[in-house]
This record gives structure tokens, sequence and C-alpha cells, in this order.
DNA sequence: AGATAGCTGTTGGATTTACAACAAAAAGGA
DNA sequence: TCCTTTTTGTTGTAAATCCAACAGCTATCT
């Protein structure tokens, strides 16, 4: 099992740890429910193979994707973990594969065993919601803009931040790079398009190259 | 000290906890910087009076506030429980007060002192991380929408879905609801009459009642 | 009461976006 | 190579948004 979870953890220190978390292992057929929403929030979940969606309903009946886990990724362990009673969400299943079911328990209380293992997995959970954290703030940061341009500009600088450099590669297409800003996508193209006319920005496929209105581009 | 990282931990054994974390008392002046974009991401603060904002600076020179905490609340958490080498942001002093300033390893690596409270802090840490994700992803998913009226909609929904009933009370002004939608005001309280004029919802000042085509008001 | 300031709803014009439909280019398979 | 599918850029129109300015209302203070 590769899932960062559970980095660090391995042979009899993981089964023990699988046993005090209340470990399910469930077989997934597309479509299916894994957790329903408005259902009682007792455990989270580990995908193994295939893949799961977080959807919601909302009161007026609209349904939305919200993320799309695949194999060693956890879901749903926000929700049990900031003590909810239900989830917000439904996880359904995407592509028919395993998933590993878990109770929260150990993580929010002491464990009253101590397990060998215990520390790390706690160390583990915490670096994993951190690191969803970065980017869930960095997510609304780009949303909070309000034109397209200024949606595009914040994910260009985001990404040229984590890279250190002034050119940076898009790992999206258009299409999904639309989806992520949450634009249209011919709109999306348009604005792109200006940005380079005005020498904003070089766009050349999925590579980009911000600024250098100074012409230091033989760096 | 009234903070959630802190919750249960008192007198002796939060001593001994704060010694462990390395902390430090610093007083701050409005408009101060406490952690510096780009630096060494090492630490992590708690308010302990006035308030500090969190803002950054893109690479066009632009810059955004995007948060702004009070008393007891936790700030640059995510960042160094990420294991992220340099802030992406900057945490500056808006009303002046004090702060504390507290080293993550024992949050990241076991205590090799095993201090009596370091569980109950970790799982106090697991509580704040997984109660900041889920506000986030309510805010992404609601900014996710692309129109004013499925903004108030989404964000009429989720308040519906906390309260549990079809009336909710806003807890900001027209302003700060626009704000926190990261839309025009203006435009937004048009959209707003014409929800109310529709009949999606019943709007007074800060009060609005959702759908209710079916006439179940009285209920 | 009177003055001041803040909040809210309204309006009109300029700008921006969504949407749909299409053509060119690129990628992949037989 | 030919054909099919996908991706990408373009265009035009309708709709939505931003922006600025203004009027009515409320709360607060003197």
């Amino acid at each position: 099992m590769k899932c960062a979870l559970f980095e660090g953890i391995e042979g009899e220190a993981l089964e023990e740890m699988l046993r005090c978390l209340g470990a399910k292992r469930v077989a997934m057929e597309r479509g299916q429910t894994v957790f329903a929403q408005g259902g009682a929030a007792r455990q989270f979940g580990v995908v193994l193979s295939g893949a799961v969606q977080v959807r919601q309903t909302d009161y007026f009946g609209n349904q939305t994707i919200l993320a799309q886990m695949g194999e060693g990724e956890i879901f749903g362990e926000a929700f049990v973990l900031a003590g909810m009673e239900r989830y917000p969400v439904e996880v359904a299943c995407q592509a028919r594969g395993e998933a590993l079911l878990l109770g929260a328990e150990p993580l929010r209380a002491a464990c009253p065993r101590a397990c060998a293992s215990h520390a790390r997995l706690t160390q583990n959970m915490i670096a994993v919601l951190a690191g969803k954290n970065v980017r869930l703030m960095t997510k609304a940061r780009i949303l909070s803009r309000r034109t397209t341009r200024e949606k595009l500009l914040a994910y260009f600088s985001q990404l040229a931040r984590e890279t250190g450099s002034r050119r940076l590669r898009l790992p999206f297409s258009r299409q999904e790079l639309a989806d992520y800003l949450c634009v249209d996508r011919s709109a999306m193209t348009v604005e792109l398009m200006r940005l380079r006319d005005e020498g904003v920005v070089r766009v050349e496929g999925r590579e980009v190259a911000l600024g250098a209105p100074e012409g230091e581009e033989g760096g």
C-alpha cells in the first residue's frame, strides 16, 4: 500500500495500526455510494485502487463534483476529524476498485493501547491535512479574483513561485485549466491570447513565460 | 490563554508544552511584519491579543489580503506542517497586541521527551487543521460557481445546511457578503432582489428564507 | 433637532463573460 | 497514408458583471 498516511509504517506495525483503526476493506463498483451525504460521519477512507468522487447536492438539488481521488489518496477525513456529525458531501465510486474504511477515534483521542506507530500516524495525518490546507488556500485565492485575466495571472504567479522561475509548464490542457479556474474555455483562450499580444506572458502550448518586459529572456 | 490548540492543557503541563515548542512571546505594532513572504518557514503563531493579517504579493506586485486572525487563532501552521521551506505569504500586525511564536518540530516528529500533553496537542492540531480544511472547502465550492446568483444560492444552501433549517441569518452586512463571495456589491444586490421577486428566497435585512414554494412557511 | 456617517437599493453605460457553433491543428489508430 | 477523435483558437450574440454615481434610510453623536 502506497499512501502518505501510512508512510514509515510497515509490516506488523501497519497491521496493528489497521486493526486499531478498525480497517475494513471494501470493493466498490462504479456508481456505488461509499459515504452518503447526510449520513453519520464516523469513518474516512483510503483509495486502494480505482477512484472515488466527492460530490455535493445543494438545497435546490444541484449536484457539484468537488474532487476526485485516486490510488493512495484519502477522503472524508476532514469531516470526521473536525468532529462533524454528518457528511456534508457524498463519496461515490468513479472507477471500480477497492477502498479501506477507517475509524477516526484513535486520531481524535489518546489511543488506550498506545500502538507503536500511533505517533507516526498522527504526524502523517497532520502533514496530509496541512498539505490539503495549502492547496485549498491556493485555490481559494485564485478563485477570489474576479476576472478571467486576473485568475490566469494569479495561477501563473502561483506556478512561478512553486517553480522558482519565470518559466513554467501547465499541468493542464486548456479545458482542464478552464475547469480549474472555473471559467469558460473559449473566453479563457481569448484572454490568454490578449495577454500574449500585450506581451504580459509568452505562451506556447503548455509552456508559459511570465513578464520579461526588460528582455531578460536569454538568462 | 484561550486557544483551541491548547484546549485541555493547563497549568504546569501547558508551561512544559510551551517550553517544548520553544515558545517566544512577542509584542506587535501595527504594520510590523511577523513572518516575511519568502522567509524560511520555521514557526507558526498564536494571536494572544490584537490581530494579524495574512497577505500575499504576486509576481506582478499585486497584494491581496487573504485572512485576518484575532485572539486565540493560529496562523502560518499549514506551511510549516506541510513541510514548506518558505512562507508563500506575509503575516503582518493589523492591530497592536501580542503573539506567541512556536516551533513546529514537536508536531512533525516524535517528541524525544514525550511531554505529558504531547498527544493532546497533536489531537488538537488535527482538529484545528481539519476545521480549517472544511471551511476552505466550503469557500472554494462557493467561489467555484460562475454567476453571482449561483454563488448566493450556494452560500445560502451552505448556511441552511449548517442551521438545519430553511431560515437562516446572514453573519455579514451586504458589503461583507459581497466581499466574501468576491463579487460587486451593487450587482449582488440586483441579483438578490431578482431572486426575491422570483420567489426563490425571501429576504429581509439579514434574515433569509429559502424556497418554500409549497407554502410550508407556517411549520 | 440637526449634522454626520454608514449601509442599502437603484440606475446607466462600458466592459467582460458565457454560450454556441465552427474551422484549423494535433494526436492516435487502422 | 487515411480516417477519426480530441484539442485548440476564432467569431458573434446575448447575458452578466463591473464601476461610478446617486437617493433613501438608519444609527450615532453633539
